[in-house]
DNA sequence: CGTCTTTGACCCGCGC
DNA sequence: GCGCGGGTCAAAGACG
């Protein structure tokens, strides 16, 4: 890629090189914002629906499932000396369920793969990509739909500190 | 030249 | 205690 990388599909102008538009559609979209003390239990339920798989199979597979398991509080800034933050901190999530031919939407931001990964039982490889701008400690997550290859499930994680792709 | 991509290996957390 | 899975980082190469 290397494209500027800072055009949205509706409203930036698009510079790929795809010979065509953007074509994708938002079939399901998934908003997560920090349950800190909701009942995220209760997205469990309507995600299987959207997905249309059943939840109790095991979405973890999917990255998604974490929300299952994080329902208590974050913060707790006790980085004694870890390297990384690796702390149960939950985060920002947003889950998308798209329905596009390629995975890369560009959502306004520059993302850099920073690691492809095969789930056991599974023929989608799961990519991992990260804001290149840096300070940014947004990730996203894509797969393939295992059920429908034809649907791409983007989570993105973090929020961004700045604005644009700059 | 700079930037990003790709693959492998490594590391950590958790489970049993 | 050990194993598995998942996640991340690193280096090299490729491309614009």
């Amino acid at each position: 890629m290397s494209e500027g990388g800072g055009n949205f599909p509706s409203s930036e102008s698009h510079n790929m090189d795809f010979g065509e538009p953007p074509a994708f559609e938002l079939s399901e979209f998934l908003e997560f914002n920090g349950w800190s003390g909701d009942d995220p239990a209760s997205f469990a339920p309507i995600i299987a629906a959207e997905m249309g798989d059943p939840f109790d199979q095991g979405y973890g597979g999917l990255g998604v499932g974490d929300f299952g398991s994080t329902s208590g509080h974050n913060e707790g800034s006790s980085n004694d000396g870890g390297r990384p933050e690796k702390k149960k901190d939950v985060k920002e999530r947003f889950a998308f369920k798209t329905r596009s031919e390629i995975e890369i939407l560009d959502d306004g931001f520059k993302w850099r793969k920073y690691g492809k990964k095969m789930v056991k039982n599974c023929p989608n490889p799961r990519n991992y990509y990260r804001c290149s701008v840096e300070g940014c400690p947004v990730k996203k997550r894509v797969e393939r739909d295992q059920e429908d290859p034809s649907y791409v499930i983007t989570t993105y994680e973090g929020i961004h500190n700045h604005q644009g792709p700059y």
